[in-house]
DNA sequence: AGCTATTAATAATA
DNA sequence: TTATTATTAATAGCT
């Protein structure tokens, strides 16, 4: 792809070697990006030049050139099947560190396949396990949601019990208040902020029934924590 | 360079993904060997498939990949300016070995509620997510499993069709054989175990539909690998 | 795995 | 190193 053929030997001229070095190494570069691009791969490429001038090139895949020397050592590791020489200390330390990786590397493995992801490398065999396993899995999931609920239903409702006996009690000793500021000349203090006087009632019946939290309700003036408080609340949403 | 420009994208289709990566690759490879040849450079090239199989390239310069790799970390180690004592080393090395540590945790803590396990350190609201989490996975999964069963059975079918033509086209051999036979003189040869004399056509209907693999099928004297052959299976298992 | 039409890389050159 | 251009090489889309 120039003019003329090229034979595959070392360029003598001097020049000439290094212009085509500079070239071929930018086409070289190029088409490792390319490769890990286009078909997922994770490439690492180091080039020194006859001068010793280091370039490389490392795919995002592995963030940069350490982690693929490291996945392609745990890799060749793997392969010639263990032959270390025990003298080594830091070897034993390399080992561990490739284990772990391979750990994290299946373990993610497997975790996109429950994330539904990467399945094209499953068998159909493979496939059906999982099938089975997730639906397993989510009827536990389900079991232990509902029970949750339950139970937040129950100690809420048993909450809103309370809260309405107090209520009860509360608004009688307010309208036996009230009746005796009737018997005596009655002194107007409506919209007072500082001490608004309602008539409870009306939050007792807004009270009834109500688990969604207190922002759904609209509060009237009083503190809207009458109605429903966020420690009640506090439970579902930790 | 082909029939058609390329953009510099993951390529979505897998056929084509792995065709234009064995291509690619082969041509990544020979560039390398060129380049480190032609300019006389030190040239190591990694290259790992999606699925993680392994490829590489060490020109002859360094005798094999390591003293490569080795040289790399000489360089970049010189470049680093080497602020590092040996106990910090080991201190980092004690870091990172931390750090996979809690990420093998965190992974495998994920992955138990992701089995419907250990559920009930989980809120309301996470177990909700997890739940969709669940549905969403288990619909990919069963799409992919749907479509990998298509894919297998009109394959199979594929096969059945072959088999049964060539069936077809024995059975009427071994018909015309027997009338042959049946001309001369008769030679009674049946429970022969070397070679039973069979109506094929007792096999053919055998073969009708059947995708669950030998074990099902009972075999009748002849070898049942006519009925079903293993190697139809293969996909299946595999 | 082969076969072409095309595009991409690059050798020679300035 | 960079730019131009004539050629060759690589390869995308098909079989």
């Amino acid at each position: 792809m120039g003019r003329g053929r090229v034979t595959l030997k070392r360029i003598e001229n001097k020049i000439n070697r290094q212009v085509t070095f500079s070239k071929r190494r930018s086409g070289l570069l190029k088409k490792a990006h390319e490769i890990s691009v286009l078909c997922d791969a994770d490439v690492g490429l180091i080039i020194f030049s006859t001068k010793g001038k280091l370039c490389e090139f490392a795919s995002d895949a592995s963030n940069r050139m350490e982690s693929i020397l490291e996945r392609y050592e745990r890799h060749s590791y793997e392969e010639r099947n263990n032959t270390t020489t025990d003298q080594e200390s830091i070897g034993k330390w390399t080992l561990e560190h490739a284990k772990l990786k391979s750990r994290i590397e299946l373990l993610q493995k497997t975790q996109s396949h429950v994330m539904g992801e990467d399945l094209d490398s499953l068998s159909l065999k493979e496939l059906q396990n999982l099938e089975h396993q997730m639906d397993t899995s989510i009827k536990h999931i389900r079991l232990r949601k509902n029970q949750l609920m339950t139970e937040t239903i129950s100690m809420l409702q048993k909450k809103e019990k309370a809260l309405q006996n107090q209520n009860n009690t509360l608004s009688k000793k307010i309208i036996e208040v009230e009746k005796e500021q009737s018997q005596q000349p009655p002194v107007e203090q409506q919209n007072n902020d500082n001490m608004p006087s309602l008539h409870f009632s009306t939050f007792i019946t807004t009270c009834e029934g109500r688990i969604d939290g207190p922002e759904k309700a609209i509060p009237r003036k009083g503190q809207p924590s009458i109605v429903l408080p966020p420690w009640m609340l506090q439970h579902i949403n930790q």
